[in-house]
DNA sequence: GAAAAATCAAGAGCAGTGCTCTCTAAATGG
DNA sequence: CCATTTAGAGAGCACTGCTCTTGATTTTTC
């Protein structure tokens, strides 16, 4: 499809600023047209005839995969990067820092944030790239409740096991990403996840409007209750 | 705008089944076309020339708002519907009757969901009818803790007190949705709300391929943790 | 280093879009 | 019965995603 060009040629170099420059443009229209932007306006903006667009992406949906994967990996990125900040042992603070990376990060780029989290674009179907660019944050929450585990810092529940088949599907989650966390605890984990990302979704999407105004404080309040649901110590 | 006609003529007979027409028209399309659907699409499927169409809805926009008004109605009268046929003194079942509604309710209509509760149409700002229209469902879930509460079978808990701002908030949600349940409480009302939402949306904008795959089993075993989260007893 | 191959941007063009305006036919109300 | 209101048709404007062709520029190959 797209021509491929040998790495080191100016050719090349420029073909990647180009496509970078692109995504970039496209970013900022995301802003006011969403999911349905104007590659004539990314064209227009970017001085060139909108055919010349073609060149570097084969249709508007590989554009937007493109952006969906950049985002995926940007929360993806900056999510660890904020957990990494906090000392291994402090359990919770890690689980704050990553919540509160979740929030930032969608707050300050609501349209990508949507992108990714928000209605599916109709007649889209994500490609497995992102499904592996996706799971990157929650990889993170899952060596928390690890690291808690190995520490003896998470408290157990008495929740009744799942039925049989999402008994096994949460097994096998905890088994790839915490494989010392028990079923039950893992399903409070998804929980809290859920509960995060539903936090944000209706805060960035505006449901919030009219009942909670000093969102960061009462955000904080139910992350800190997420916590302590989960079952993390320290 | 809009012209105005004597109610009880042929006209305004005609007149208001076109709309619904349209606007049945229109919810298919959603399935199709999302948010941004041809209003031409619609013309021919009506068999009429596209600026017809404006003599009922003056914007693409305001067709939209009809159909989101339409739809925080249905899923508001869903919920409403299924809660009333539960006992009243049975609360853990009332809320597990208002989750699977709008489980159901919204894996039966994506495209209806994803205009009500996924990433907001993009220039598009709804107006203060919608608002209204949106808080019926969670009215419910007001009654049901009220209801509770009077019974003396919501359990209290633990949970330090909201900061200042956001107790003020939370304060003020329940004096006016449920007055005898204490702040924190409805702190976690909210957050189980949320966790519905939560929860919902991920199944229907698949956050969740590759991750549970018996949702709905995972489901009822999330809700009825969120029951005893809110101390729900009976 | 010249010829061949690959890559690029431009421009025209197609079918589609939301929306406006003008025009005619029909229903309504006095 | 006749003036007024309303519904729909049709043409048209500026816009969209996308394709195809054409000429220029760079890269590769001999």
């Amino acid at each position: 499809m797209m021509g491929r060009v040998k790495a080191n040629s100016i050719r090349a170099r420029v073909r990647a600023e180009m496509t970078e420059e692109i995504k970039e443009i496209a970013r900022r229209h995301l802003a006011t047209d969403g999911a349905n932007l104007s590659l004539r306006a990314v064209a227009r903006d970017l001085g060139v005839v909108s055919s010349a667009i073609y060149r570097y992406f084969a249709s508007r949906d590989e554009l937007l995969t493109a952006l969906i994967l950049d985002a995926y990996n940007a929360l993806g990125g900056c999510v660890e990067e904020a957990e990494a900040a906090v000392p291994r042992e402090a359990h919770t603070a890690r689980w704050l820092a990553v919540a509160r990376a979740v929030r930032g990060w969608a707050l300050e780029r609501p349209h990508e944030y949507a992108l990714i989290y928000g209605s599916p674009v109709p007649g889209y179907h994500a490609p497995e790239d992102t499904v592996v660019a996706a799971t990157r944050a929650v990889r993170v929450l899952g060596r928390v409740l690890q690291d808690a585990a190995d520490a003896g810092a998470l408290a157990p529940n008495d929740d009744p096991p799942l039925p049989d088949g999402s008994a096994g599907d949460v097994g096998r989650v905890a088994e790839t990403f915490a494989p010392g966390v028990p079923v039950t605890t893992m399903a409070r984990g998804l929980s809290a996840w859920v509960t995060l990302f539903g936090q944000v979704s209706f805060e960035s999407f505006g449901q919030m409007r009219n009942t909670v105004d000093n969102r960061a404080e009462f955000f904080e309040h139910q992350m800190r209750a997420q916590a302590r649901y989960m079952g993390l110590q320290g």
